[in-house]
DNA sequence: CTTGACCTTCCATCTAGTGGAATGTTTTAC
DNA sequence: GTAAAACATTCCACTAGATGGAAGGTCAAG
């Protein structure tokens, strides 16, 4: 198979494989004799393995590790670090939800007091510097 | 006005008050005559701006464009370009909301089918290639 | 035999800064 | 008066996860 052929099975660009090659989430294949880069179906389960992982938002360095398990001869170790940075990424996202509604309750704070009288303001609006009217930052 | 004492003001580090000189959201400075940075209470109310600006989350990229409307005399156009910004990032916001909380359910659903066996799993688990219990991906 | 589709490598770009090097200046301390 | 600390300057490189493009080699079909 080669790179073509795989990222098209794959739904990956063939520029992506070269990228998780470079950064050793994908071993570097066999050459045909011009060089061409050829993938075995092994190959091909490994990569599909990269794209779910990197779907559940999993970082390419963590994937890059959970990779290297992969050989060991009893899922244990894998399944275990696979939990765990699941878990970790459960964690972050959940944070990361946190922070986005407190966003999104500033912004729609923003909008209600963009152009309002600055007495019923509640905090940081965004006005124009020059007018004077660049009052509670 | 020193780039170190409208850091600490603006609660910025100098570096990335150059940075967003580089960038366009703060003016080139007066210069000592040594090549220090001059700043005014002008160009610290300015900051403040671009901090709130960037505390709701618009790119550096809407900010400087945003700041380009300051030295406008009226508040209007300025006003109206970061009514726009702030409806548009909550609505970005909003989006990301509800993907992150997607991403949430489907990490929560790897956890409960992690080390479950194949039959009541419900889809893209990550599994161990070489023990071929790779099945569903 | 040449055109087009594919492959190779390398360099640059994006975000929003941050880290560090090498060097110059101002202020503080003795 | 001088030496060192604490500031300032510029430039280059790095972060994540690719993607865009250039310059060139290879393969199958018309």
């Amino acid at each position: 198979m080669t790179i073509g052929v795989l990222g098209a099975k794959a739904g990956v660009q063939p520029r992506t494989i070269r990228f998780y090659e470079a950064k050793g989430l994908m071993p570097p294949p066999q050459r045909s004799q011009s060089g061409y880069r050829l993938y075995s179906e092994q190959d091909g389960q490994r990569l599909q393995l990269i794209r779910v992982a990197r779907s559940l938002g999993l970082s390419v360095r963590d994937v890059r590790e959970l990779m290297a398990t992969v050989q060991h001869e009893n899922c244990g170790s894998f399944q275990g670090q696979a939990a765990r940075l699941i878990v970790g990424k459960l964690e972050q996202v959940e944070a990361k939800i946190q922070e986005m509604t407190a966003l999104k309750e500033e912004l729609q704070r923003a909008i209600k007091n963009l152009g309002q009288p600055a007495a019923g303001r509640d905090s940081a609006v965004l006005e124009c510097a020059d007018c004077r009217c660049l009052g509670d930052l």
